[in-house]
DNA sequence: CTGAAAGCGCTAACAA
DNA sequence: TTGTTAGCGCTTTCAG
């Protein structure tokens, strides 16, 4: 049961007072050679550890991160959390998450208590029901108490903060696009994040991709649903009475979950219906068949959020925001005819 | 640019001194109620919080708990952490979470940063590399400095502390069951995770199972990989010269992997082949057949986990150590032939 | 009922 | 080169 020890009892033990131990410590060249090594190795010795509250109190520095995402369940979310935590760890930070669970008031909660001193920064993607509200006092709050705040996939420009993001628009355009090129002639865009930015900007590329297409004489068709079993009734619904060949889907599982319910209506992948997802997530890779989505680069925007956010904190500059756009790509498995470059 | 306030801030203000205002707050009935609801006041105008480093500081509590898992991306993992989070956050806990992607460096390297004042606490699940090592010097020192840790899933017993696990060899044995019930008879175990305590009791318990269904005629066949490339190649190779006609898998992926295999090699599933493999996560459910499964409470189990070492944490109880066991049960879906019930 | 003061463990300015 | 001391923000004993 050796509890943990103090500087103060090293201290009596060395023989040495506490400021020299902890200078020692710190590498300080204050010090001489010769008391450094005796002090480390004593220190060594009974396992020695700065407290991490007191060195937090005494520093107003945490070396932790606040991170808070709607869910973790989502393989997007899982890769970027992978990310944030691989660069937060490389560069010294603990990582704390929160999930909002895609509630405001959790998302709301779990800021307020991390903001008191328990974290440096946040990283942050907001839940469904903050973007439907439009209320951001709690994170412009945050901001406003010194604390850099750095947003990701989820974000709003009501807010001025550093970003990274995708660009959605331009994604989903080119996403739609290889579908009409593959032939596809009755594209449907299915989304569950209709009440996000994300699924906004997506649902836009899709139509401005099919206005442009068919030189406007052909509307979008776009299905919003947040009940995945009201989704299967109305999908085997659509699929049955419009002769849908395309599918682009704004995330990884409603594509899967369409791919499903066209098979099990009978149709052909990619023979009769094409589908494209989002995310490179592991749903998609081990399909069947395996589905072509646009990957995000999950793990890599985590990185660069955590490397971004960690940068602002210790410079604590008042450099100018910026929003960073991660590269998106296409790749291709078999859930579509060709693999066409547009 | 409403900087945070203090306690010290607060007294000058509100003409009381430090002490009242803390136990004002605290709701010390030492106060009176005029007073009290005054400072109550004040402290709300200026959105004032008590510092999270200086209160752990005093009372050397952090109300924070270290979560170490290997990995996150699987969805095993990802439902414990959602129940570990929402269990925690009703708590009122933080969550550190540091992924050891089943690196023994990594996870001793982020034990010891946490154990030095960081969390009141930790919930662990071993990675394969310590595993595979044996060294746990990392885990008992936590513990003989005080801090109360649980282990979930993956542990050991040369460690001593409390622990939360499924009967993974009961659960190994009744799928196997399941199986040969179901008339398969060239039943092959595949496993991804055959350097974890918790692999290899599930190989247990199905070698068992052949043992006992076949009075020991049949020797039991057992895939074990870490390679995926390697593990398509060998699979293929596997289910083209032995007749086998039902996969028990260690995990969930590799059910899904395998199933994928099959299928591609023109075996129909559950016609030919009946699959069956663990954790009820996105890819059993979503993939074509879905995936019959052994249910593992996943999310309670995470749920338990923390609330167990929270009670621990509070009670600082010398009472003994407890291993409390999950309750499985198969979510019978139609990767297999029939639903018996053994 | 309210306030003064000690002290949690550490860092760093200042003294010696 | 080493030591003394103040103080980070809070809680809590003890005095008033």
């Amino acid at each position: 049961m050796n509890k943990k020890i103090t500087l103060k009892e090293l201290a009596v033990i060395s023989n040495f007072s506490v400021s020299t131990i902890s200078k020692a410590l710190s590498g300080n060249r204050e010090i001489s050679e010769e008391t450094r090594k005796k002090i480390i190795a004593i220190a060594k010795l009974y396992n020695y550890r700065p407290n991490a509250a007191a060195r937090s109190l005494k520093s107003q520095k945490t070396k932790t991160i606040g991170v808070i995402i709607p869910n973790i369940l989502t393989h997007y979310f899982a890769k970027v959390l992978v990310g944030i935590e691989h660069e937060a760890s490389k560069k010294g930070y603990n990582i704390i998450t929160c999930i909002s669970d895609e509630s405001y008031k959790k998302e709301v909660k779990s800021m307020e208590m991390l903001a008191s001193g328990s974290v440096d920064g946040f990283l942050i993607s907001l839940s469904k029901e903050t973007q439907t509200k439009g209320n951001y006092d709690h994170i412009t709050s945050v901001i406003n108490n010194g604390l850099p705040v750095l947003m990701f996939d989820r974000t709003s420009n009501k807010i001025h903060c550093d970003k990274v993001i995708i660009n959605d628009f331009d994604a989903a355009y080119n996403a739609t696009k290889v579908l009409l090129h593959s032939s596809c002639r009755i594209v449907i865009f299915i989304s569950p994040i209709s009440d996000t930015n994300v699924g906004l900007e997506r649902a836009n590329g899709y139509t401005q991709a099919i206005t442009d297409f068919f030189n406007g004489t052909v509307a979008p068709l776009i299905y919003n649903f947040t009940d995945y079993s009201q989704a299967r009734e109305d999908i085997e619904n659509i699929l049955s009475k419009k002769k849908v060949d395309g599918i682009i889907t704004s995330d990884e599982l409603s594509a899967i979950f369409s791919m499903n319910i066209a098979i099990s209506k009978g149709f052909k992948i990619p023979g009769d219906i094409s589908i494209i997802g989002f995310t490179d997530g592991i749903l998609s890779r081990n399909s069947n068949p395996p589905l072509t989505i646009v990957n995000q680069n999950e793990t890599e925007l985590g990185k660069i959020s955590a490397a971004n956010l960690i940068k602002r904190i210790e410079n604590n500059s008042k450099e100018s925001y910026t929003t960073q756009i991660i590269e998106t790509n296409i790749i291709y498995r078999k859930s579509i005819n060709a693999t066409i470059e547009i």
